[in-house]
DNA sequence: TACCGATTG
DNA sequence: GCAATCGGTA
């Protein structure tokens, strides 16, 4: 960062820039750097959202219960969830039914949707928690309503590379505003920010805001502590200050759009960082948010424990604490840097030490998608015969295939490469997995695959009785494989999409893997009805190496379109860097050139296959399809009446860990990013028997 | 790839 | 209690 040395005789260079004023700590890189989002840019602004009480604002919402009336969300006989209203009367999360109906006689504690054998689907029941031994926890409606607000925050947020938005739970979002902020601060601030560098050098310092004071609103400020800034005599807005406040305003929005939408209410933080974000949304709960300006970082943190910190919350936090004699985070920056590495390792130390002074480049990964699913059950009592075990395994099988099947396997979008399954007797765990062939990747035979897994833990004995199960599938394909291929698959997806565009209108919310997979201009991704070009164009057979990839049984066809169709097998591969319907004319023709695709008709359509192996496969994709449609209509109808009866007819479903995850450093260890999200789904239906 | 443990929500 | 993800290890 060598700035000009002639930069003080040139200062009023910039219109704003009175003479003998004080020049910005930031530079025109560091606001060029906003538009790319450059993780280590000190003018980020990352935003978190949680929702407040999630579960509970889904039932209030559903069952039209007015906002001061106390709520909590049940599961058997315990709590998952509790509004305010009902906190207020001292009732937690791991209070019983019992205990918190003690504390407040009014509370209405209302149950979650269960499956239930015999039943097709899940439903909110009266009696679901007299019926622990039959029933099964369905948390599909907040899953469901997760992804609305999903869809409702991508909606309101510009979009291509203005956007970027990563799904970390089920009720958590993060927001990476910078760029958007960086467009908002150019039409404002265009007088000092708009030129071009002083001498063309993007090093140079920026102007001094114009702005003398900000205007807050009602964001909560972290205030500065004693110290006042840490920056000395200056405490006058600087650009960092102007970003986060932009940010705020937008996240003031997007809140306000989540609740005249949808009817809830979350609360934010804003700040450089995720880590600083996620602290800050959780500063001050109900529907509030928080700004953590880079000069109150320190005193920020500092009033934490740092147990309360991502990641150190668990067997880490305690090696420190045992390390260090201290949860104070504060006490942990007296600690030398070489102190920590040497007693908790390098990498743990490194991370610990630029964590506690709330430095983390992580970044937001936008193309957030599932890499597993699990259906578990805790059985009470225990179950002791493999009748009532394999009972169980039915269920699990059908609720994890119906997910598949929001996720798009029939269409052949993803698909999980392997099966799980757990036991657990007393204190012992077992565990056994196994490859899904993707000839068996429909609901009976994941049934068979999961008995089978079950028996094989059934021949080291001793297995009853049984305390746990569950079934999971993972090992999805995802975003960014190694090689190519990858190609083919999104090619695939998209085409997938195409297929179903029996629906209108189909937002694109899926700006993720495009970004993040390749230097997409996402500027026009528009929809890929007709005009003609088969997707066969866009294809081109592998000459030659490459053919130790195994070969997927996947097929996509293309009915809009004549004679398209695409084949996944290993022979085929998309031909160019851009997405199909994005190619120009005269890149389609010059891959018209290529070789053709050898063809095998299908009778139920006009898609051609490239082999008989692969035609069977497209058979078998038919079928499913069918029976996707006759569940679809089914559905719709049923869909149709919860809706006319109920005065809020929305049902939805999920959770998980977050993970920070990022390239770069967002945990102690290692972590990854995640690819994105999909469109919308109706209630899922469960197939018994 | 398989299995187990840890963390988080 | 249920769900998801990640790291370590072999």
């Amino acid at each position: 960062m060598s700035s000009s040395p002639f930069r003080n005789r040139h200062r009023d260079s910039s219109p704003a820039g009175a003479p003998g004023r004080k020049r910005s700590q930031f530079t025109y890189r560091h606001f060029n750097q906003m538009a790319s989002y450059n993780p280590s840019c000190p003018l980020r602004v990352i935003a978190h959202l949680d929702l407040d009480c999630f579960y509970a604002q889904v039932e209030m919402v559903r069952l039209g219960i007015p906002e001061d009336k106390p709520l909590a969300v049940q599961q058997w006989q315990g709590l998952i969830a509790v509004n305010y209203p009902a906190r207020a009367f001292n009732i937690g999360r791991h209070c019983t039914v019992t205990e918190a109906k003690k504390l407040c006689p009014e509370l209405i504690a209302q149950h979650v949707a269960t499956w239930r054998e015999g039943d097709d689907k899940w439903a909110y029941r009266e009696d679901a928690a007299e019926h622990i031994a039959t029933d099964k926890v369905s948390l599909d409606p907040y899953r469901l309503e997760s992804r609305r607000i999903m869809r409702i925050i991508k909606e309101h947020l510009p979009g291509g590379s203005l956007q970027k938005v990563e799904k970390a739970s089920i009720d958590e979002v993060f927001l990476d505003l910078t760029a958007h902020v960086r467009e908002i601060m150019l039409e404002r601030y265009g007088e000092e920010l708009g030129g071009p560098a002083p001498y063309g050098d993007v090093n140079e310092e920026l102007p001094m805001p114009g702005v003398k004071a900000l205007d807050w609103q009602a964001d909560a400020l972290v205030d500065l502590g004693e110290g006042e800034t840490q920056e000395g005599e200056f405490d006058d807005p600087d650009w960092d200050d102007v970003a986060l406040l932009v940010a705020s305003e937008i996240v003031r929005n997007v809140r306000g759009v989540i609740r005249e939408k949808l009817g809830y209410t979350c609360s934010a933080g804003v700040s450089r960082n995720k880590l600083l974000s996620k602290l800050g949304s959780a500063y001050k709960k109900p529907n509030q948010q928080t700004v953590i300006r880079n000069r109150a970082v320190g005193h920020f943190l500092s009033g934490f424990k740092f147990t309360k910190i991502r990641n150190l919350g668990g067997k880490l936090g305690e090696q420190v604490a045992e390390a260090f004699k201290t949860e104070a985070v504060s006490d942990l920056l007296a600690v030398p840097i070489e102190q920590l590495k040497q007693k908790l390792g390098d990498e743990n130390g490194v991370w610990i030490y630029e964590t506690l002074r709330g430095i983390d480049t992580s970044e937001v990964n936008s193309g957030t998608q599932i890499k597993s699913m699990l259906s578990a059950k805790s059985f009470r009592p225990d179950i002791t015969t493999v009748e009532q075990a394999t009972k169980w395994l039915r269920i699990f099988t059908a609720d994890i295939f119906a997910r598949l099947v929001e996720e798009g396997v029939l269409e052949h979008k993803r698909r999980p490469k392997t099966i799980n399954l757990h036991h657990r007797h007393g204190n012992q765990t077992r565990s056994r997995s196994g490859p899904i062939p993707a000839r068996l990747l429909n609901e009976e035979s994941l049934f068979e695959l999961a008995k089978n897994l079950f028996h094989q833990i059934t021949l080291e004995g001793n297995i009853w009785p049984c305390s746990n199960l569950s079934l999971s599938v993972a090992g999805f394909e995802e975003g960014v494989s190694g090689n190519m291929g990858i190609d083919s698959f999104l090619v695939k997806g998209d085409e997938a999409r195409a297929l179903r565009s029996s629906e209108s209108a189909r937002t694109p919310s899926k700006e993720a893997v495009d970004t993040s997979t390749r230097q997409q201009p996402a500027a026009k991704r528009r929809r890929m009805d007709g005009g003609g070009g088969g997707i066969q164009r866009f294809l081109t057979k592998r000459e030659s190496s490459q053919d130790t990839r195994s070969a997927p049984e996947n097929d996509l066809v293309r009915k809009n379109s004549g004679e398209t169709r695409l084949g996944t097998s290993t022979t085929y591969v998309a031909s160019g860097a851009g997405w199909p319907e994005e190619r120009l004319p005269e890149e389609a023709q010059a891959d018209s050139r290529r070789s053709p695709i050898t063809v095998h008709p299908c009778s139920r359509c006009d898609a051609s296959l490239g082999s008989p192996e692969e035609l069977q496969s497209h058979l078998d994709w038919h079928f499913a399809k069918d029976l996707q449609e006759e569940e679809r209509v089914s559905q719709a109808f049923a869909n149709r009446q919860a809706s006319a009866a109920a005065s809020n007819p929305r049902v939805g479903s999920q959770k998980g860990a977050a993970a920070s995850a990022s390239a770069s450093a967002s945990g102690p260890k290692k972590s990854t990013g995640r690819p994105k999200k999909k469109p919308e789904r109706g209630q899922s239906k469960l197939n018994f028997g």
